[in-house]
DNA sequence: ACAGAAGTGCTAAAAAATCAGCAAGTGTGA
DNA sequence: TCACACTTGCTGATTTTTTAGCACTTCTGT
């Protein structure tokens, strides 16, 4: 029931990372996302196991069980940026910024928006 | 000696993203970095793992190896970037710049300077 | 009420990952 | 030259991960 930075292995990662992506999902609902799926045995015991690890609970609806992220989306989120900006942007958030903005997925929208945002962000740490 | 996107076990993504961070090292150096290390043969076990994979490789300097990450940091930084986007931002680039902008992480210099590059992107996206 | 579809619990075997140790080579300083 | 420090090559054992299968329960529709 601990929580957080405890290594997962790969299938309980690829499998979590399914959870927080649906938000919420039944064994066959994650197995039918995956890639190379093993059985449907498999998915359970996973899932299973990442209950036992505190990193996801399932609420049962009717019979089935549907799996749902322990840890609230925004946390993981921001663990995981964390994690990327420290190996691939020497810890500078500003150039993982950079980087998404100039990917250039963004839309003129998008980007008028965050402009906006940035805009706020600049009075506000004044 | 393939290359992208096969799965990599804990360790060994572990220490690409050691590699990543630092740019090169050695397996000492590795080792230093790593919260819980295991023995200095199993960081070169890994090592050589890696290189088989096809995900790092070694310049030889002197007698020792100098390891470094064969694909690109920018690619591998792209990926990253793109699986997290996938997985917690619903796949919108834009929310996660958004994210990084309000972590209050940025100082004003960086927030005038990402504002000047998207203004920029405006432009060519014309 | 009954047959079938779909769900779970549990378990054990197979595969992969992880680790440590020893032998051997190479440079370095006394 | 010799001993020491530091390296790599290699290999086998341990631990963890990953997987599938079977037995039992619950719902559904006929």
């Amino acid at each position: 029931m601990s929580a957080p930075n405890d290594p997962l292995s790969r299938r309980e990662r690829q499998i979590l990372d399914i959870l927080y992506a649906k938000g919420s999902a039944t064994a066959a609902e994650v197995r039918d996302v995956m890639d190379d799926p093993p059985s449907y045995s498999a998915v359970r015991t996973l899932l299973r196991i990442l209950e036992e690890k505190g990193h996801a609970t399932h609420e049962t609806q009717g019979t089935r069980y549907v799996y749902v992220p322990s840890v609230p989306r925004e946390r993981a989120r921001n663990s995981a940026l964390t994690r990327i900006v420290q190996t691939f942007f020497e810890g500078s958030a500003a150039q993982a910024a950079a980087a998404l903005v100039e990917s250039g997925s963004l839309s003129n929208d998008e980007l008028e928006r965050l402009s906006a945002l940035i805009d706020r962000a600049r009075k506000e740490g004044r």
